[in-house]
DNA sequence: TATATATTTGACCAATTAATTAAATTAAAT
DNA sequence: ATTTAATTTAATTAATTGGTCAAATATATA
């Protein structure tokens, strides 16, 4: 006999229990969550959890997965737009810091999983398809046409994404410090960030006849 | 009797305590890491580490305590100093890097703990001497003289921190995917973050007549 | 040497926690 | 209604891990 579906008692359990799940690891990490707090905010019991996902390090996966799929490729697409240059870095940071507010903790989750697992996070998720090169090339193609300032990329790269992503991965502390703890405070600080790291960028790769190039 | 001192079999006990406890916790983090793997790499037994140390939480806090207070009154060292701000930016710059340099690992378990309890932290650690409003005032004023150009101080701050730090951060993500995993080559493309990093700064606080000042 | 004190260890305990199991329940298919 | 398969639970197990303890060892001092 064929399989066939039957029972559909709660549909969204296993729904719930990835939000859960989501939530506890984004603020425990994989070794501060416990399976039964992941239970207990899906509304669930621990068997149950770990009959829809027979481990912890499988449901953890699950949730990496996700996360890292949902994240990088959106964070890609800009990159391989057919537009000038300097367009594409303004859109670029429009949009990843669109994609940063809504979801403001997930550098933080995915970096301290990077540093847990450097080798298996690399290979199973970003090997195949992350390719800074073709970027890297076509920054150093705008530097030899003299369109912008001759700079490594990568201290370029690195840069954009510094001051981007930054905020988000020291929100909590950030916030604390300097917005009196109010989240409110700091997403209207970050409302502001976009035009702050755009013109910043744009200083950094605007060719001023003052300056002398370096190679 | 007053006390006195017998025993010296290990004199260094403590030290090499301390020298494996913060490698695992800086690696592992404080859920990550076992007491028993700091036992290890100490050389020792499980039973002397409780002894030394009552506690993971205190060992951890003694790991802490000295990471914070070794780290943050340096990076203030420069703020205070009473000389021209661009000298002083620059300067912070220098020895940000400096210090980051020598701690590549410190900023990414100080941000990983104040994650996982930001109330603690900030009240126990930061809460009375860590005051930006003062640097905050002395940019307000620069701009107000229009020796720099007008923005948000808490932005520029912001920026300059994550230009600094961001790369270590990411440390082993950036080794895996721009370095081959080799970290001297990580460390030889940090030596030349400095310029890079003060090159942005200036460039971004630097008057430009053609430009627009906002309030 | 004898004594007191500090240091070190192996064995063990208690608590936590991931994981399992067997039984119960639910809903669809026949 | 009965069967079948999926879902859910309570109770239990097995492993991990932080922490303790009593005994052993080393060292300085008297």
């Amino acid at each position: 006999m064929v399989k066939k579906e039957k029972k559909e008692i709660s549909i969204d359990t296993e729904a719930r229990i990835l939000t859960a799940a989501k939530n506890v690891f984004y603020n425990k990490g994989l070794d501060g969550a416990r399976m039964q707090e992941i239970a207990d905010e899906a509304g669930i019991n621990k068997a149950l959890l770990h009959y829809y996902f027979r481990t912890k390090e499988k449901l953890f996966l699950a949730i990496f997965a996700d996360a890292f799929q949902n994240f990088f490729p959106k964070v890609q697409e800009t990159l391989l737009l057919e537009i000038p240059f300097t367009e594409k870095i303004k859109i670029f940071i429009d949009k990843y810091l669109d994609i940063l507010i809504e979801n403001p903790y997930l550098p933080g989750f995915i970096l301290s999983e990077i540093n847990r697992n450097p080798e298996k996070i690399v290979t199973d998720f970003l090997g195949s398809w992350f390719r800074p090169h073709l970027l890297f090339e076509q920054i150093q193609a705008e530097m030899d046409q003299g369109r912008i300032r001759a700079m490594d990329p990568r201290h370029l790269l690195i840069s954009i994404v510094a001051l981007c992503v930054f905020p988000f991965i020291g929100k909590k502390f950030i916030t604390y410090m300097l917005f009196e703890n109010k989240p409110k405070k700091f997403d209207a600080f970050i409302k502001k960030r976009k035009e702050q790291v755009t013109l910043m960028v744009m200083n950094a790769i605007e060719i001023k006849e003052s300056t002398n190039q370096k190679i």
